[in-house]
DNA sequence: TGTACATCAGTGAACGCGCGTTCACTGATGTAC
DNA sequence: TGTACATCAGTGAACGCGCGTTCACTGATGTAC
């Protein structure tokens, strides 16, 4: 009759329900760590269990299945990436717009290189029999969202010089649309593809860093791939209108 | 005492020899169609022997390790993609500089287009615990090498604006050492730089699209994506300094 | 031309491994009356 | 306060799978004298 039974009875479920989440969040914690040392190959629910003093089956109350797992490091990773670049941001001058476009690139590669496994999941290869759900698109998108802001900031300031535009035609627009329902229709197709682009050379940099593509092209030593990505990042700039 | 028995003897060596090559060829040919169908992940000795019809213990007659005809797979992945852009390239005319650079990229994205899993053996994630041999650098750089004698014309034909260029400072100059000693020193850091960003945006735009993060960015029709290659690939020209 | 020997492709069984997932169960803790 | 019942975390054994690699072997073919 009174609320109490009720209340001690949520209070009860609410603790279970924490040491719940307590466990998923430590097994995500050491299927990370065994991403971090051994690949995303050699992670198994096995050997997460094993880590953990649990016997296999049990982690089977925590985690559906060694796919779903996959999708929770996915997030982790896209989560800790955006917040990364978020964090570097946010600590740059608002009026500085090639500072920030700077911070938001080093901060990318920099979590890129700490966390070479992580950074591959999201950004190599996919998974053979993978597939994305859903829950991944929000963290997936945090990065970009920051550079689309910088962008119709860029607009606003009248940063882009409109002389030297070239004429892509329809194909563009059409191809565009679904970026479309972010972005507003005042920002040119032009300046959205090279929103895009600017996105695009940065994974791409970072990848081909990463992949062992420079390997033979540009020195191994942090200084000379520091300086290579620096000057990137100046001729990017410019790709993109900013004449920093 | 005669040369006849020793050349006898050859001639039956050489067949048998080439009798090996057959197969070797027909493994790597079965192992490669595996890629294509299952990834590089499902890719074992024991079903590339099974299609064959053979005991999975006879692969071992012609490939040293799994590794070893993971080394094929790479070095003809790397043949493959590298002969396709060649034969593009040479179809177009000499002096059309920006013909040729297109030529050479729209020949790259088909390539990969319809080989998504050799494409990501090589330029995808790292295969772990994989290290590539040296005998995959000379056919790893065969679209490397078109660019850069592509570059080294365009300085040439004096087709480069040198009022635009940024000052880079020294640290680039020592980060670009290694690729230095394929490139003549008349060509400046920042054309070196920009070619290497080409080289860059082309297989980060490539793998953007073939990994799915133009999900929601760029409709998915074929027409659509080649409209928007053909739009990045019109402003990558103009990166490069190339007015086309 | 005929015979003893060498080469080598392919066989079949085996070793030892780790994986994802299921299932019936034990035992501790919380809940209801 | 005490008892019957419900919840649920964790156990342990098992199923069925495929893998890379080794090894002693058979049998066909080629070679040398």
């Amino acid at each position: 009759m009174s609320r109490e039974p009720a209340t001690v009875e949520s209070a009860a479920r609410r603790a279970r329900q924490r040491a719940r989440e307590d466990l998923v969040r430590e097994i995500v914690e050491v299927a990370r760590q065994k991403l971090a040392t051994d690949g995303a190959a050699a992670l198994s629910l096995r050997a997460v269990a094993r880590e953990l003093g649990m016997v296999s089956s049990a982690v089977y109350r925590y985690v559906a299945s060694r796919d779903e797992l996959l999708t929770l490091l996915i997030v982790d990773a896209y989560d800790s990436l955006g917040a990364a670049a978020e964090r570097a941001e946010a600590k740059v001058d608002r009026a500085d717009v090639v500072g920030r476009f700077d911070a938001i690139c080093h901060a990318a590669r920099r979590w890129a290189l700490r966390h070479p496994h992580e950074y591959a999941l999201i950004y190599g290869s996919p998974v053979p029999g993978y597939a994305a759900p859903q829950e991944t698109v929000g963290p997936a998108t945090r990065v970009t969202r920051l550079l689309a802001t910088l962008l119709a900031e860029m607009r606003q300031g009248g940063l882009v010089d409109p002389a030297s535009v070239p004429d892509h035609g329809p194909g563009l627009r059409k191809a565009l649309a679904p970026v479309r329902t972010a972005i507003a229709d005042e920002v040119p197709d032009d300046m959205v593809l090279r929103g895009i682009m600017a996105w695009t050379y940065l994974f791409g940099a970072i990848s081909f860093e990463l992949f062992g593509h420079l390997h033979n092209v540009v020195a191994e030593a942090p200084s000379a791939r520091e300086a290579f990505f620096e000057a990137e990042l100046t001729r990017i700039a410019g790709l993109l209108g900013l004449t920093g």
